[in-house]
DNA sequence: GTTACTGCAAAGCTTTTGCATCCCT
DNA sequence: AGGGATGCAAAAGCTTTGCAGTAAC
């Protein structure tokens, strides 16, 4: 992230420490005030300015798995996604799925990649479901 | 849907009737436009009611595929979709497929279900990709 | 006659943009 | 020094909501 014309920037930095390893899948606005916490004047544009290039850069994935905003994953390894139903609550699953699509359901396209999103309940949820 | 408390209105019947056969994915604007078509008077806001009556009575999956809007599916039997990066186009995938998730992958959640999104070139795209 | 629905307009949210200033490189 | 980045505020989109009038049941 050094090289071309993006340069450093002490909020930069703040988003990248955040990232570092978060698997939360913050919104914009998680970001924005997780990087307030540290640098009270950091501004909603900055955030999003950032996400654009981190985008470009491919260091970052933008979710639409959410209803309500989008989500960022700072882990652009091929995984997917567990979402609990209950609380929304997004996990990451690390195991690759190997999906064959028969050329008779493919309709032509050319296919890239994939993306599988799990629906369940998680721990927290499943245990207040009994109690109810 | 003519039970409990909901009311047939015209406005709902160019909805349902749009809905009919439908497999192209439409927004809540595609929808609009084309109930305004056939009653000129339609409201956004009776769209969206409508949608959400639909949701609720789980005749109509809200899809959280597209970056910019939501975008609403009529056919609510497990099915797949196939995205094209190029022009966004959304296409359906009726094959079903098995996916084993083993324990320690799940993290304690119960799973309900799962949908995938293939990505890929369709067909035209793939065309003027060639060209380019 | 009730009660839900409609249309309009205003409001709410998330995300984007314009612009003067700032500060990495 | 120069060009990207910042912060502020305003604007843009999509979606929701309040309300008085209307229509389905």
């Amino acid at each position: 992230m050094k090289q071309s014309k993006i340069k450093m920037t002490p909020q930069r930095m703040a988003i990248l420490d955040y990232f570092e390893g978060n698997t939360s899948h913050p919104s914009a606005e998680d970001i924005y005030k997780a990087v307030k916490a540290r640098y009270p004047m950091v501004s909603f544009a900055t955030v999003y300015n950032t996400l654009a290039k981190l985008k470009e850069l491919g260091e970052v994935w933008e979710l639409t798995i959410d209803d309500e905003r989008k989500r960022y994953d700072p882990n652009t390894n091929h995984h997917s996604h567990l979402i609990c139903t209950g609380c929304r609550k997004i996990a990451d699953i690390h195991k690759g799925f190997e999906i064959d699509v028969p050329e008779e359901h493919s309709q032509g396209f050319k296919l890239t990649g994939h993306h599988i999103e799990f629906y369940g309940l998680c721990p927290e949820c499943r245990a207040s479901a009994d109690i109810v």
